[in-house]
DNA sequence: AATTATTCTACTACTTCGATAGACATTATA
DNA sequence: TATAATGTCTATCGAAGTAGTAGAATAATT
């Protein structure tokens, strides 16, 4: 499962890249908008701040606006720097590789091989689809939602 | 990530699974044969034991045996029964579905919307794969190695 | 200088994970 | 029937991770 730190995260981009890039955005109008905690969202902005996916302007009119496009940041990416390896097991993972401490043979382990099948199902998925992306879906699923009616 | 837990839970059916059944096999040897603390397995076994998936005889030559056969035992039920749920997100959920606490509409979420196409991929692996499945691959694997030799 | 915001450090409470210890119950066989 | 071997059960432990909080420091604007 995700951490609420790496939902949190995906909500705020999300609400961020819906807003004009042309004013900063409010932590506290985040924290209202999405219900997230104001001290821990702040502490989430700052690691993607880090991480180069954010700007931030100090004092008044103050705030975050996305350093990249919405485009060009990708998802897998984020769930990764927040949480860590999207494997199942450490020995199948490109970034957090960890050999296995009880196998004998990586290379003829069953499990592995399973596992390495679900994580490149997941990773396929996950590092081709981007922030836009998320929020295209959002739109066009409000859009039918409302065609129905 | 699989807790160690399960990841342990999986190994040991398959060394379980690979010895003839008509012995029980005892938790010591598959403690010294797989690296698994054996106190810690011993808990494992009784959980695997109340799902229905090994039977135990006590006593003086007793020890474990795989209660339904190999191919029965499906890799997505183990790691659900030990870890909890697949999915990265509760609100996607089968077995273990939450309503999301910040959404508004789940039905309208981008977030869970691309959520729900991981789980469906994962899913589709794990429910389709069993313990056999797995044994399989690794005899496969130990033969095209051997070939290449 | 005052105000408004982010930044940073430190901390707390809680839960889960991985593992261990020891008493207890059951079974086979000598 | 004694005894050795084995699973069952309860309780506990330390380390790590999760979620969240407090408050001072710093920077930008008015």
């Amino acid at each position: 499962m995700l951490s609420k730190k790496a939902k949190y995260a995906l909500k705020a981009l999300e609400y961020i890249a819906k807003q004009s890039d042309i004013n900063p955005i409010l932590i506290s109008e985040i924290s209202e908008a999405q219900n997230i905690p104001k001290k821990f969202l702040e502490a989430i902005l700052l690691e993607l701040k880090r991480a180069g996916i954010l700007k931030s302007k100090k004092g008044k009119f103050g705030g975050y606006n996305l350093l990249q496009s919405a485009d060009e940041i990708n998802l897998g990416f984020i769930i990764r720097l927040i949480d860590g390896p999207i494997s199942l097991i450490a020995c199948v993972s490109d970034k957090y590789y960890e050999p296995c401490a009880e196998c004998e043979n990586e290379a003829t382990c069953g499990l592995r091989n399973v596992v390495n099948e679900v994580r490149d199902a997941t990773t396929n998925i996950l590092t081709n689809l981007t922030l836009a992306d998320m929020i295209k879906r959002e739109q066009r699923l409000k859009k039918s939602k409302g065609n129905k009616k």
